[in-house]
RNA sequence: GGGCGAUUAGCUCAGUUGGUUAGAGUGCUGGUUUCACAUACCAGAGGUCACUGGUUCGAGCCCAGUAUCGCCCACCA
C-alpha cells in the first residue's frame, strides 16, 4: 500500500467534490456517444427559469433527475440527461424592470425596447451560468454539448414553425374574449397563471332608484366601482317578483345613467333580491349576459388599473381609491342599503400577486378541443405512465373541460408573433421568416404584431424541440420519445399536457413515457419555502455545511411517496441554522469514509492493483461471509427496486441499512477477529470478503453519493476506469443465504442479551464478564461453538462455556434468547436488586404476549377461520415465549430466594 | 362548491397482498476517549397508530363518517 493513498481521519467533502465532476466530465461520461450500445435512455429536464437562482425545490428535483439517469448509465444504458434554461417571459422581464427601477428610476418606456432587451439578456447570461454552476456542484451528470434555452437560434425557429403550422391548421385564432389582465404586468395572462384567493371583503347592497314604471332596484356587489359601468340590471325571467319590472329602466346613481332591466337566466332568485347589475366590461358573466342583450360596454377601469374618462369625475383615481369614493357617494346619497362581510375569492396573478382585472380585449387564442381529444386516448389507455397514477386522472379532468388558451403576452421579453399587417392593403401574413413584402400588394410596409407569445407556448415544445426539431435530426430518431419526465405537480396542466399535445401533433409520438410527479419541498412547518416569506433555504448553504452528497441524500431519503416533503431544515431569514436529516447524512458518509478506511488500513499486506481482490475466494464457509454476502444480495435487489419505482427515500434507507447495521456494526467488527487473529489465510480470505462488499456497496450507492463513492472506490481495487461507468449490482439471489440469517440472528440475540446484562448493571465495557449458554438443540449448540469468537469479542467475554449441561450459577442475570439461555455470574459486579427489576419487566413483555396469544389460540373461530400456518406459527409462538417465560420466573425466584 | 392528499415516539418520517411485544434517525437518560469513525460505540426510556363506527377469527393497514392541516379545480352578485 502506498503511503500518500491513505485515507485522512474524517471525511472532507470539499476536498474531494471539486476534482471528479472535471474528471467525469473530460472522460465524456456525461454524454450518450460515450457508449457504442447499449438502449437510449433520455430525460430533458424541465428547463429552470432564467428569473434567478435555484432553490430546495430545485435541488430535490435534480437530486432525482442525476440520481435516475446515474442509475440508468450503470445499468447500460446509453444515457442522455439534457440540460437547458427557460426565458420565462414575465418572470424575467419583471426582475429585470424592476432592478431598473431600483438602480435607475427607469422604466421599460424610458429606455426602449432594444434597451431593454440587452438588459435581460445580460440578466440571462448572468442567471443561467449560475444555474448550470449550481446543478454541476450538485454533481449533475448532464450532457453539456447539448444544453439549450428556449430562445436560441433554432429553438425561435421551432417556435415559429409550431405558431404558423396550428395557425394553418385553425387552432390559432384571433379574437376579442374576456382575458385576464393584470395591471401591474401590463399584459394579459392565460387562466391557468390566475390564482384564486380568499379575501375578507365585503357585499354591498346599493339601491338603483326606479324611472317611471321601473321599480327601485337593490343590487348587490363585492367590487362597487364596477357600479360606473354598468348598463343593465338582470332578472331572472321566471322570477315572478320582478316580470313587470323586465323592459322597464332605473337610473344608475352618482353617474345619472339609465339602464334597462332585462331577463336572464344568469339571475339567481335566491341570492338578494334577484336582481343583479350587470357590467359587461369588467366581468365575465356580465359580459356574456351584455352581449346577449346588446348592452354597451362601458370601460371605466383601465390598462394602468386607473378610473378611465368613463368614470366621469372619478377618472384616474386607482380603481381602490376609487372604491373608497363611490362607497362614500352613495351613503351620502343614501343609496347604501346595507354593508355585509362576505368572503370571496378574487383572482390574482401568480407571479406578482396583483389582482387581475378582466377586460375584454382581441387577442391570439389557441383553440384547444381538438387538441385535448387528440391526447385524451392517450391518456386514458396510460400510453404515458404518471407516478403516482391519480395525476392521470386528474389530467384526464381537466382535458375534458378544457378552454381556449389566450396566447399573446404584451410583454417585449419572447418570442415575437408572427404576424405581420400590411399597412397599405391590411393583408395578414402569417411566416416563420420575416416575409419583406406583402404577397398580396407587394408593399414593403409591414407591421410585426407587438406581442410575443406566452412562455409555455415555447416550453411545449421542449422534448423534441432539444432534440432538434423541426429538423429530422439523429437525436430526434436516436433519444426521442424520451423515457422519464421528472417535475413538479404545479405545472402539470401549464407545463406537461401541453407538450404531450404538440409531441402528438408534430413527432406523432407521445414525448416521454413517464410522468413522475416528485413532492413539493415545505418549510419543517409546513409552509411555502421563499425567500419573500423569510423561509427560504439557498442549496448552496447546506452543500457549503454538510457537501453536495449529503445535502442530496437527505432530499432523497425524505423523497417518499407523500406529496410534500417538510424540510427539516431550521431556518432564519432566509438562511439556514442546521438541518438534522443533512447532519445524519454527512456523518452516513463520514461512517462510509472511515468503513473505507479501515479496510484500507487492514491491507497493508496486499497489492491493492491486484484485481484478484475484487472477486471472492470460492470456499466461504465461515458464517460472517456468508451473512454479509446475503444480505449485500438482498440489499442490491431491494435497492434496484426502489429506484425502479422511484422510491428514493426507500432506496437510501435500504442503503444506510446495510452500511451502518450490517457492514459497520456486525460485519467489519467480526472481521477484526480473522484479521487479527494470526491465521494468515483466514485474514487474506476476510480481506478479500471486505473488498468486495466495500466494491459493491460503493457501486450501490453512487447514484445517491456520486462524489464520495467515486473517490473511494478509486482507491480501492477494481475493473474498470471509473465508478460512474461501472456496472450496476443487480442482486444475485444465488447468494441468498437463509440459514446463515438465521444462525446470525442467533448469535446477535445471544449478543444483544449479554449487552443488555452489561448496560443495565453499568458494567463498563474495559471489564470482561464470564458467560455461560445452554443451549437446549444441537443446531443452536453447533451455532453456538462456529461462533465462539465472535460472540467473545463482541459482547466481551473473558470466559465462555457453552454446553447442553450447563448449570446455572448460583447468583446469576440470565435471558433467553430462542433456544439458548444466557447466564452471566453475579459475583459482586452485580446488583441484584436491579437484575431482578430487570428479569421482572422481560417477563411483564413476555406475560403479555402469552395471554395475548393464548387468548387467541383459545378462539374456536380463529382456529376455524385463519389458514392453518397462520394458527401454527401462533402455536410456536407461543410455546417460545412460554418457554422463556418459565425459565425467566425460574431465575427471578433463584435470586429472590 | 367539487376533488385529492396527509394525520404513527418530543421532532422528521418508514411500515409490502390485513397475521411476532408497531420501526428508523434525531432529541432525551445512563455508560464508554475499546487499536475505522466522539460526525463514534453500547444500553435504556418514550406510541390508546387523529377521532367514531363498521367489515373480519384478527385492523396502523380495508370500508363509512367526523375533525384538523395542506393541495388542485370551479365565472355566481
Amino acid at each position: 500500500m502506498n503511503e500518500k493513498d491513505a485515507l485522512d481521519k474524517s471525511y472532507d467533502p470539499e476536498a474531494i467534490e471539486s476534482k471528479w465532476y472535471d474528471f467525469w466530465f473530460r472522460k465524456g461520461y456525461f454524454r450518450p456517444e460515450f457508449r457504442k450500445d447499449g438502449f437510449p435512455y433520455t430525460i430533458t429536464i424541465p428547463p429552470p427559469n432564467v428569473t434567478g437562482e435555484l432553490h430546495m425545490g430545485h435541488a430535490l428535483q435534480h437530486a432525482i433527475h442525476d440520481t435516475v439517469i446515474r442509475f440508468k448509465r450503470m445499468q447500460g444504458f446509453r444515457t442522455l440527461c439534457l440540460p437547458g434554461t427557460d426565458h420565462a417571459g414575465i418572470g424575467t422581464q419583471m426582475k429585470v424592470e424592476q432592478q431598473l427601477w431600483e438602480q435607475e428610476k427607469k422604466t421599460r418606456h424610458d429606455i426602449g425596447r432594444e434597451a431593454l432587451l440587452k438588459r435581460i439578456w445580460d440578466w440571462k447570461e448572468k442567471y443561467g451560468s449560475t444555474i448550470f454552476r449550481q446543478l454541476r456542484e450538485m454533481g449533475c451528470s448532464y450532457d453539456w454539448s447539448r444544453e439549450r434555452f428556449t430562445m436560441d437560434e433554432g429553438y425561435v425557429k421551432a417556435v415559429l414553425e409550431t405558431f404558423v403550422r396550428f395557425y394553418e391548421k385553425g387552432w390559432i385564432y384571433r379574437g376579442k374574449r374576456m382575458v385576464n389582465w393584470c395591471p401591474q404586468c401590463g399584459t394579459v395572462i392565460s387562466d391557468l397563471e390566475v390564482e384564486e384567493k380568499e379575501v375578507k371583503g365585503h357585499l354591498w347592497h346599493i339601491q338603483y332608484p326606479g324611472i317611471g314604471e321601473g321599480p327601485d332596484v337593490v343590487v348587490a356587489t363585492t367590487r362597487p366601482e364596477t357600479m360606473l359601468g354598468d348598463t343593465g340590471v338582470a332578472v331572472h325571467p321566471l322570477d315572478m317578483r320582478w316580470q313587470k319590472a323586465v323592459g322597464k329602466q332605473v337610473m344608475l346613481p352618482l353617474m345619472n345613467r339609465p339602464i334597462p332591466i332585462v331577463a336572464d337566466d344568469y339571475a339567481d332568485p335566491e341570492m338578494g333580491s334577484g336582481a343583479v347589475k350587470v357590467t359587461p366590461s369588467h366581468d365575465p358573466n356580465d359580459y356574456e349576459v351584455g352581449q346577449r342583450h346588446h348592452l354597451p360596454e362601458i370601460q371605466v377601469i383601465g390598462l394602468d388599473g386607473k378610473m378611465t374618462d368613463a368614470a366621469g369625475r372619478f377618472a384616474g383615481q386607482d380603481r381602490y381609491v376609487c372604491r373608497k369614493n363611490v362607497i362614500a357617494e352613495l351613503e351620502a346619497l343614501g343609496r347604501m342599503v346595507k354593508v355585509d362581510d362576505h368572503t370571496h375569492s378574487v383572482p390574482h396573478h401568480d407571479r406578482c400577486d396583483t389582482v387581475i382585472e378582466p377586460l375584454p380585449m382581441e387577442q391570439w387564442f389557441v383553440s384547444m378541443r381538438d387538441l385535448a381529444d387528440l391526447i385524451l386516448p392517450v391518456l386514458r389507455e396510460k400510453q404515458i405512465v404518471y407516478v403516482p397514477d391519480r395525476f392521470r386522472e386528474y389530467s384526464i379532468e381537466w382535458l375534458t373541460n378544457i378552454r381556449d388558451w389566450c396566447i399573446s403576452r404584451q410583454l417585449w421579453w419572447g418570442h415575437r408573433i408572427p404576424v405581420w399587417t400590411c399597412d397599405d392593403c391590411h393583408q395578414v401574413i402569417v411566416s416563420v421568416d420575416f416575409p419583406e413584402v406583402c404577397s398580396a400588394c407587394g408593399s414593403q410596409k409591414l407591421i410585426q404584431d407587438p406581442d410575443v407569445l406566452d412562455t409555455w407556448f415555447s416550453s411545449a415544445l421542449w422534448p423534441f424541440a432539444t432534440l432538434g426539431w423541426p429538423d429530422e435530426t439523429e437525436d430526434l430518431k436516436l433519444f426521442h420519445p424520451t423515457n422519464l419526465m421528472i417535475t413538479g405537480r404545479d405545472i402539470l396542466y401549464l407545463w406537461v399536457i401541453r407538450m404531450i399535445m404538440t409531441a402528438e401533433e408534430f413527432v406523432g409520438e407521445i414525448p416521454f413515457k413517464t410522468v413522475l410527479v416528485h413532492p413539493t419541498v415545505q418549510t419543517r412547518d409546513g409552509r411555502r419555502m421563499s425567500k419573500s416569506l423569510g423561509t427560504g433555504i439557498d442549496p448552496r448553504e447546506l452543500i457549503g455545511r454538510y457537501g453536495a452528497d449529503a445535502t442530496r441524500l437527505s432530499l432523497l431519503y425524505q423523497c417518499g411517496s407523500s406529496q410534500d416533503i417538510r424540510f427539516d431544515a431550521e431556518v432564519k431569514d432566509n438562511h439556514l441554522q442546521d438541518s438534522p436529516i443533512a447532519e445524519m447524512c454527512r456523518n452516513f458518509c463520514n461512517k462510509i469514509w472511515n468503513a473505507s478506511r479501515f479496510v484500507h488500513m487492514n491491507m497493508a499486506d496486499r497489492d491493492l492493483a491486484d484485481v484478484s481482490l475484487t472477486v471472492l475466494p470460492d470456499d466461504l464457509t465461515d458464517l460472517a461471509d456468508r451473512w454479509i454476502l446475503s444480505r449485500f444480495h438482498h440489499t442490491a435487489e431491494q435497492m434496484t427496486q426502489s429506484l425502479e419505482a422511484y422510491r428514493f427515500d426507500e432506496a437510501a434507507r435500504t442503503l444506510y441499512d446495510f452500511v451502518w447495521s450490517a457492514y459497520c456494526d456486525w460485519y467489519v467488527e467480526m472481521a477484526k477477529v480473522r484479521l487479527n487473529g494470526g491465521d494468515v489465510v483466514a485474514r487474506k480470505k476476510v480481506q478479500s470478503v471486505l473488498c468486495v462488499v466495500l466494491e459493491g456497496m460503493l457501486r450501490l450507492m453512487h447514484p445517491l453519493v456520486p462524489f464520495l463513492s467515486e473517490e473511494l472506490w478509486q482507491k480501492f481495487p477494481h475493473r474498470g476506469e471509473a465508478l460512474i461507468v461501472a456496472p450496476w449490482p443487480e442482486g444475485d439471489r444465488a447468494r441468498f443465504d437463509g440459514v446463515a440469517e438465521e444462525e446470525m440472528a442467533l448469535m446477535q440475540g445471544v449478543i444483544g442479551a449479554v449487552r443488555n446484562i452489561r448496560g443495565t448493571m453499568r458494567i463498563p465495557p474495559g471489564i470482561r464478564v464470564t458467560v455461560l449458554l445452554k443451549p437446549s438443540s444441537a443446531s443452536a449448540a453447533q451455532t453456538l461453538e462456529a461462533t465462539k469468537t465472535y460472540i467473545a469479542e463482541l459482547a466481551r467475554i473473558e470466559n465462555l462455556t457453552i454446553g447442553t449441561q450447563v448449570i446455572r450459577p448460583e447468583a446469576s442475570a440470565s435471558a433467553v434468547v430462542g433456544e439458548v439461555e444466557v447466564f452471566v455470574p453475579l459475583s459482586g459486579v452485580i446488583n441484584l436488586d436491579v437484575e431482578r427489576q430487570r428479569l421482572t419487566k422481560e417477563i411483564g413483555g413476555l406475560e403479555k404476549a402469552v395471554m395475548g396469544l393464548d387468548k387467541k389460540l383459545g378462539n374456536e373461530a380463529f382456529l376455524k377461520n385463519a389458514p392453518a400456518d397462520v394458527v401454527e406459527k401462533e402455536r410456536q409462538r407461543r410455546d417460545e415465549y412460554q418457554n422463556a417465560l418459565s425459565k425467566l420466573k425460574e431465575n427471578l425466584s433463584v435470586l429472590a430466594g
